[in-house]
RNA sequence: GGAGCCAUAGUAUAGCCUGGAUAGAAUACGAGCUUGCGGAGCUUGGGACCGGGGUUCGAAUCCCCGUGGCUCCGCCA
């Protein structure tokens, strides 16, 4: 248990008699006292005065020795904690030691990213892939097994249309990378609105990729390559792999037994123009899951794939994280998936987030609307790189400013709330001051340099100064900011967290000098404070996927 | 037509689930600090809860009615 729980166990503990049901908050402000417990229930209970009341609970603990806090302060309808050097000095040294949490386990799916193939992978994407990425390394925190696993979208319709592109359209360049595929879409999309007939040749190329037609599915593997050689090059830049890589494709065959079991349990049925429906009315809107001409769609393959998912994992817990436009569609699947009465149907969850959003609007492949990930992520690490002032060799500067763009860009979205739309912006995503990865970064080398420079031991003494005591105030939340944002599946709280701690540490930094500090005492606890400092940082960083250079 | 999400300084945001003190940071703007343990920093000033009801000792937070934006609603994913 960390020094944080305890203490609030202590509280609470002492309050037994005093306070019914104590609610303990941590103070924004920890001059007041690093905890609070308001008496206003209590007191409208007892029909007293909560001034009153909280004055004479805090004499009543004033009486008796506690071990973390020192003494209590009443202050209209709250009583304040005072916490003990002993919380400060127990809270900074439990950083040191890397603490595993205990294997609970349990695993856990987390399905993300999820590009179609033949579309382009735009800043879009960025939510999804990062946000599924940092979800699961909270949770490998805590004690679960996790599996990344990755879901293309291989074969829909869009797939279709590319390829009769390819067959259509002759007069355009030969297919070298994404963007070409992109210029073939937005033209496929132009001749089909012209010339219905169109259509119907898509729809018959669906049905041959399904069936294995040897000549489509040849014309369908250079789509796959292209597309997954730039998927590749954006995971590579944003250091993200994957414990297990789905198609859509891998689902045709077993997706369709799904469709004869929700029929044989009349939970489907056939529509006089031939399409099969799920019935899910009136809880929810029905649902397609089979097109007339016998074809799978998104939500069949997606069937399969729960379905696969439980039997090779027999996961505890299952997420999907897609943007928010399909949270209807994933109620229904839910549904449909507990209609069917499957085991796993309970653990099976979906997470909505918020659209990235242009200027101009929504992005939109087939209007050409859209902005690659990998040229903003590159043209960060560019605006990085003409940051750094310094003189270092190539080697160097390449990784300096990599970290630093990449970090920026992974930052500046994991420290919005998941549910709010982003508007786009490379000159906001991409900004080195204030309220940035970059500021973490930098506050974090600067810590480290002091380290560098002394053989003398890191121990905490008493901590006598208002900055120090705020340091450690804050270092000594970082384990139950960790647990919150697991257990919420949040990435928000942890940057807000690591923000504070930097703004903390640079006030700490510029007014308690370290290495010329008066006594040993006082430099071996401001080199605790520095160190627990540089622990927690590493830690949170690398929770949510950035890495920090050695100097910037 | 029906449903969901969102609304906080000029801009972009935290707090809302689980109601508590003077709504917290950032950026931009104003004023200061610099040969340092690295200024991508520190100190400091002014500036915000969409509107209207309700519940409550207490509402940014919960409920209702509006307004505005985004999204979804059978053969896209």
């Amino acid at each position: 248990m960390t020094t944080l729980k305890k203490t609030i166990q202590e509280i609470t503990t002492s309050l037994k008699g005093l306070v019914e049901d104590p609610q303990v908050i941590i103070n924004k402000d920890y001059a007041l006292g690093l905890f609070a417990v308001p008496v206003f229930q209590q007191a409208k209970n007892s029909k007293t005065n909560p001034m009153e009341l909280a004055k004479k609970v805090s004499e009543a603990l004033n009486k008796k020795k506690h071990v973390f806090f020192e003494k209590t302060t009443p202050l209209s309808g709250y009583i304040n904690f005072h916490v003990s050097q002993h919380y400060y000095q127990e809270a900074v040294t439990e950083l040191f030691e890397e603490k595993k949490h205990k294997k609970n386990n349990k695993t856990a799916v987390i399905e993300f990213s999820q590009p179609n193939v033949g579309k382009p992978f735009h800043v879009g994407h960025i939510r999804s892939t990062i946000l599924g990425d940092v979800v699961s390394n909270l949770l490998e925190e805590i004690g679960w097994k996790v599996v990344r696993m990755n879901y293309y979208g291989d074969s829909g319709s869009q797939v279709a249309k590319l390829i009769l592109a390819m067959q259509e359209l002759k007069d355009l360049p030969k297919i070298k990378n994404e963007k070409d595929l992109l210029a073939y879409y937005i033209e496929i999309h132009k001749k089909i609105e012209e010339d219905p007939s169109l259509a119907e040749k898509s729809r018959s190329i669906l049905e041959k990729i399904e069936s294995g037609d040897s000549k489509v599915l040849k014309e369908l593997k250079l789509v796959r390559e292209k597309s997954y050689e730039a998927f590749n090059r954006n995971y590579a830049l944003l250091g993200i792999k994957f414990d297990e890589e789905l198609g859509e494709s891998d689902f045709i065959e077993k997706s369709k037994t799904i469709v004869k079991e929700c029929l044989d349990k009349k939970i489907a049925k056939i529509e006089p123009g031939g399409e099969t429906l799920a019935v899910l009315e009136p809880e929810l809107p029905n649902l397609v899951i089979l097109r007339s001409n016998g074809t799978t769609l998104y939500s069949t393959r997606d069937l399969a794939l729960a379905e696969y998912k439980y039997k090779k994992y027999a996961f505890d817990y299952s997420l999907i994280l897609t943007s928010s436009e399909q949270n209807l569609y994933f109620k229904q699947v839910i549904l449909l998936l507990n209609k069917l009465k499957k085991p796993f149907a309970e653990k099976y969850n979906h997470s909505g987030f918020g659209l990235i959003t242009l200027e101009e609007g929504k992005m939109s492949s087939r209007e050409g609307r859209v902005v690659f990930l990998e040229d903003v992520l590159n043209q960060a690490v560019d605006l990085a790189r003409q940051q750094i002032k310094e003189a270092y060799t190539e080697k160097e500067l390449m990784k300096i400013s990599h970290h630093v763009g990449i970090g920026s860009v992974k930052f500046a979205i994991l420290r919005i709330n998941a549910e709010k739309n982003i508007a786009f912006s490379l000159k906001k995503i991409v900004s080195f001051e204030g309220d940035t990865g970059a500021y973490i970064q930098y506050t974090c080398v600067r810590a480290k340099n002091i380290l560098r420079k002394t053989k003398e031991e890191a121990v905490i003494h008493e901590l006598n100064n208002s900055e120090s005591i705020k340091l450690a105030c804050t270092l000594s939340q970082f384990h139950s900011i960790i647990e919150q944002c697991a257990e919420n599946k949040q990435t928000q709280p942890l940057c807000d967290y690591l923000l504070k701690l930097s703004a903390d540490y640079s006030e700490f930094y510029s007014k308690q000098p370290v290495l010329k500090a008066e006594s040993k005492q006082l430099m071996q606890t401001n080199l605790a404070l520095t160190k627990a400092t540089i622990q927690v940082i590493e830690k949170g960083l690398k929770l949510l996927g950035i890495n920090i250079p050695e100097r910037m």
